[in-house]
RNA sequence: GGAGAGAUGGCCGAGCGGCUGAAGGCGGCGGUUUGCUAAACCGUUAUACGCCCUAAAGCGUAUCGAGGGUUCGAAUCCCUCUCUCUCCGCCA
C-alpha cells in the first residue's frame, strides 16, 4: 500500500509510477478529494468529542455528580446529535480511500527502466553465450519421460493438468536440489525456517496477495485460508503487526515450501513439461531491512541467487524488469533466467524483488532506530533461491548427453547421492 | 468434536463505572555515585491519526484481543466474534 501522505505531499511522483507501469493516474486526483473530505469531517468530529468530553469531566469533578450531570445532559445529547452527523461521513470516505489505495501498485523505483512489455526488459550481465550443442538437445519432458523420472500422465490421472509425478532418480534429484539450495542459504546468513503453507485472508492481504490476486490462489472456503502461491507470504508476514530493534536487521529468512497456483491468465501457455505447474515447489528468500539498505540488499539477495546458478553451472543471465514488467508489490525487481537448451530459450527460474515499504506498511512491520526513535516502516525483499523445478529442467536439459542419460552437476552430486540418471536397461536396447 | 480458563503497555502483572494512557515490577534510555564493571539511587520510557506548522513543542481524538450495546461517563457492566491455554476424545 502506498503512503497516503506521500500522496498527499507528491502527488506528480505516485501518477508518473502509474502511468510508467502502463495503468491510470486518475485515481490520484480522486484520493486526493476524498482525503480532503475525510479530514475536515475528522476534524469536525473530533472537535465536537472534545467539547463533549470537557463536559464529562465537569460532571466528574463536580461535587453532586447526578445532580451536575442531571444539568448537563441536554447539552451533551446536543452535542451527541452533532457527532453523529458530523462522522456520518467518514466510515465511507476512510473505505473508499482504502479501497483506491489497496489496489495501487508500488511505486517504480526511478532505476527501472521504461518498458510496455517483457521485451523491453534490460540485461544487466550474463554468464556468457551458453554453449553450442554437440548433438540435438531434447527438451526436459523428453528426457524425462525417457529416464522414467517425469511421469506426466499419471500425474494427469491423479489430478489434472498442470501436475507432474516424480518418480525414482527425479524426486531424489529433486530433493537434493532443495537440499543443496539450503545448505546455501545457511552458509549466507538466512535463518531456514518451516511456515504454514495456508494462511489467513488478512496474512494474505498484508502481503499485497489480496484482494487483487484472489482468482490466483487455491483456497478453502470452509475455514477461509488460502494455500501459500509462494513462501514469501508467510516469510514476509512473519514480524506483522511487531516494532523490531535495529540491532535485529537485517532479517534474512530461507523456506522451502511447495506452492500452489491457479495460473488462469496462463490457458495455454507452457501447457507441455513442469514448467508451469499448479503446484511447485521453490526455496525463498526473505529480507526485512532498514529503508537505507534495501536497495543493497536487492543486489546480494540477487547475487545470493546468482551464486547456486554458477554452482551448479548453468548459463544464465539477469534482467532488470521494465516498468510494465515490475510485479504489483515490487519497486524494482531483477529475474534471472537459465538456459534452457532444449528450448534454446532463457527462461525465468528466480524473480528478486525490492518491495520497500509497501508490504511493511500493509503487514506494520516496524523498527525503531534507537530506543527513543519513533518506529519506521522496514523494507522488505524477496526473491526465489531458486524455483526447484525450474532447476531441475534446466539440470536435465543442460546435463543431458548424446545417450539421453543426465549427468548430476558436481554441486548436487553429495546431497544426491548419484552421479548419473541412465536411461533404463529395456529402452537401451530398442 | 466435548468441557473449562483466559486475552491489559517491550515483557510480567494490578485495576470499587468517574482526570486511568492505565498502579507496581522487570527491561530500555538519561543521570548521580564508581579506578572499571556490577550494585544502589534519581529521572524517564506506548501507538496512530488530526490540528498547528520549516521544525520542535503544544493541543485534540482514538486505542486495555476485535466488533457492537448500556451510560453524562466503560479497561471495568452486557452481547457477538476471534485467538490462546488446560482437560477429554480422535489422529499423521
Amino acid at each position: 500500500m502506498l503512503d497516503l501522505t506521500l500522496l498527499r505531499r507528491d502527488p506528480e511522483r505516485v501518477r508518473r509510477s502509474a502511468t510508467r507501469r502502463g495503468g491510470d493516474g486518475a485515481f490520484v486526483d480522486r484520493v486526493l478529494e476524498l482525503d480532503t473530505r475525510l479530514r475536515s469531517a475528522l476534524t469536525e468530529s473530533e472537535q465536537l468529542k472534545a467539547a463533549k468530553n470537557g463536559l464529562t469531566a465537569q460532571i466528574s469533578k463536580a461535587p453532586d455528580r447526578a445532580a451536575k450531570a442531571q444539568e448537563l445532559r441536554p447539552q451533551i445529547q446536543s452535542i451527541d446529535n452533532s457527532i453523529v452527523e458530523a462522522s456520518a461521513a467518514i466510515p465511507a470516505l476512510e473505505r473508499e480511500i482504502e479501497e483506491i489505495l489497496a489496489d495501487v501498485p508500488n511505486l517504480l523505483d526511478d532505476s527501472v527502466p521504461d518498458g510496455t512489455a517483457e521485451t523491453d526488459n534490460v540485461l544487466v550481465r550474463d554468464s556468457g553465450p551458453p554453449p553450442e550443442p554437440a548433438f540435438p538437445q531434447l527438451q526436459h519432458w523428453e528426457l524425462g519421460e525417457r529416464l522414467g523420472i517425469l511421469d506426466f500422465e499419471r500425474a494427469a490421472k491423479l489430478s489434472g493438468s498442470r501436475f507432474t509425478v516424480l518418480r525414482g532418480k527425479g524426486a531424489r534429484l529433486s530433493r537434493a536440489i532443495v537440499d543443496f539450495f539450503l545448505a546455501r542459504a545457511g552458509e549466507r546468513g538466512y535463518l531456514e525456517v518451516v511456515p504454514p503453507y495456508l494462511v489467513t485472508r488478512s496474512t494474505m492481504w498484508a502481503t499485497g496477495q489480496l484482494s487483487k490476486f484472489a482468482d490466483a490462489m487455491f483456497r478453502d472456503e470452509d475455514a477461509d485460508l488460502f494455500m501459500i502461491p509462494t513462501a514469501e507470504v508467510p516469510l514476509t508476514a512473519l514480524h506483522r503487526d511487531e516494532i523490531l530493534d535495529t540491532t535485529q536487521l537485517p532479517l534474512q529468512y530461507a523456506a522451502y515450501s511447495p506452492c500452489f497456483r491457479k495460473e488462469a491468465g496462463a490457458a495455454g501457455k507452457d501447457t507441455r513439461g513442469l514448467i508451469r505447474q499448479h503446484q511447485f515447489e521453490k526455496v525463498e528468500l526473505v529480507w526485512l531491512t532498514e529503508a537505507a539498505r534495501s536497495f543493497e540488499a536487492l543486489e546480494r539477495l540477487t547475487g545470493d541467487a546468482e551464486a547456486l546458478l554458477r554452482e551448479l553451472q548453468l548459463p544464465y543471465r539477469v534482467m532488470a524488469l521494465c516498468a510494465a514488467d515490475v510485479g504489483f508489490n515490487a519497486a524494482k525487481t531483477y529475474d534471472l533466467e537459465v538456459w534452457l537448451p532444449g528450448q534454446a530459450a532463457y527462461r525465468e527460474i528466480s524473480s528478486c524483488s525490492n518491495c520497500t515499504d509497501f508490504q511493511a506498511r500493509r503487514s506494520q512491520i516496524r523498527f525503531r532506530r534507537d530506543p527513543k526513535a519513533k518506529p519506521e516502516l522496514v523494507h522488505t525483499l524477496n526473491g526465489s533461491g531458486l524455483a526447484v523445478g525450474r532447476t531441475l529442467i534446466a539440470v536435465l536439459e543442460n546435463y543431458q548427453q548424446a545417450d539421453g542419460s543426465v549427468r548430476v552437476p558436481a554441486a548436487l552430486v553429495p546431497f544426491a547421492g548419484f552421479e548419473t540418471i541412465d536411461v533404463p536397461e529395456p529402452r537401451r536396447r530398442t
